[in-house]
DNA sequence: CTAATGACCATTA
DNA sequence: ATAATGGCCATTA
């Protein structure tokens, strides 16, 4: 627990099947919180599997879906199958948001 | 040490 | 509504 991006992955560890995050509300987790491009950062140099950090739950804090590592089209897919809606690329936050 | 690089954010045009 | 802009910050070259 040492560097920013372990504090990243084990926060985002939290995130339960079916719920998303923003980028913003991890970075403040971890009391940075106006690292949310960090935070994005860290997660696409994620080197764990998308079991134990399921880093395709955490979307940019209007609600867009927002980037993957193995593309965008693969991330709405693995939040559809969770059962969170897409609609026009992002989610309602108010419905499927999880709060830390 | 400096410069560049983004899975970001809010504001402005 | 879309596009550009300036700011942000950990990491890497």
């Amino acid at each position: 627990m040492r560097l920013f991006s372990e504090k990243v992955h084990l926060i985002i560890r939290n995130i339960p099947r079916g719920r998303v995050a923003t980028y913003r509300e991890v970075a403040r987790a971890i009391g940075r919180p106006r690292a949310a491009r960090a935070v994005g950062n860290a997660l696409n140099r994620n080197p764990y599997s998308s079991k134990r950090v399921p880093c395709h739950r955490v979307v940019r804090s209007d609600g867009l879906v927002g980037g993957y590592a193995k593309g965008v089209k693969a991330k709405i897919k693995m939040l559809e199958e969770e059962g969170i809606e897409i609609r026009r690329g992002g989610v309602n936050l108010n419905k499927f948001g999880f709060k830390f």
